[in-house]
DNA sequence: TTAATTTAATGCGTACACGCACTACTTAAT
DNA sequence: ATTAAGTAGTGCGTGTACGCATTAAATTAA
């Protein structure tokens, strides 16, 4: 049977196993994985606006504003008035989330080791290689290229 | 930079891609894409009960079950009692079921044959079988033995 | 400058994903 | 046979994922 075929289920299940273990790993610390994914993203990218923060996730602006608010009452971020555009907000971490992340990510070491230990390094390098070019080949803002060389 | 400490994030990329873009196809059908892999188990498995179908999908089973209440209601599944065991109800498609899945099999094809045109059948392989391997390695239930292979 | 278009954020509705507590039933132990 | 332990399904609560419509501000066109 096609081997293309089963790239769909089999990428549903790995990360559908990856959420779930993380959620696992940081539900001690009151926190989701994908409220880590976020904070992840604001504390290597420092300030940015919501747009910016969805679009580097990657993830819905409408969902992330859902996370941003749950974490903003927790004191985790802060969303200030952009200096220059009147509509955008920026993002960044406070000082408690700047904490909470750093026991977040030695929490998540866990979870990195032990799916390592059973993979070369080289393999990891493989596999992240094909899921980008696999979500690549699905985004549709690169369909235009594709069109227009049918054309 | 590891290249292991990126795989978490290129999975979670590449798998909303997927998720996005099928929902998408899925949509002028009125079904989603996780209603999809749930009647492909289903089309492919014969009649099973919820509990079967949640460790195949693989899923939850509460969410399993307001899966198939919605599906039920619009007529695509029927839930039986199960002959022998009293907890258990056995899950199957019903005709305007099958017929429906049928409809949906060539509205994902277009996602399919898309991202395939861009990857080797090589490369498909090899990336379904990192998969497995990264769900395998994350997987709790053979924790027991790593645990065991330590003592 | 005024008008049309685009863009950032918001609010609402639906579906998924899961954990947890609970019920009803089955299986195992004594 | 009775009790204990385990299992399938249900119901509830929270968070995520998204689409769509709306508002307000920025950008572009006229």
């Amino acid at each position: 049977m096609d081997p293309q075929e089963e790239i769909p289920l089999a990428l549903r299940a790995a990360y559908l196993m990856l959420h779930r273990q993380s959620d696992a790993a940081f539900a001690p610390y009151g926190v989701t994985a994908d409220q880590f994914v976020l904070m992840a993203r604001l504390s290597e990218g420092g300030a940015m606006t919501q747009k910016e923060l969805a679009i580097c996730m990657p993830s819905d602006p409408s969902t992330v504003r859902a996370m941003l608010v749950l974490l903003e009452e927790r004191g985790f971020v802060r969303r200030n008035p952009h200096p220059t555009d009147g509509r955008a907000r920026t993002v960044l971490l406070t000082a408690a989330g700047r904490r909470k992340f750093r026991q977040l990510w030695k929490a998540g070491e866990s979870i990195r080791t032990r799916a390592v230990c059973e993979m070369s390094c080289e393999d990891a390098q493989t596999l992240v290689r094909l899921l980008r070019q696999y979500s690549a080949s699905l985004n549709p803002s690169l369909m235009v290229a594709a069109v227009v060389n049918e054309g």
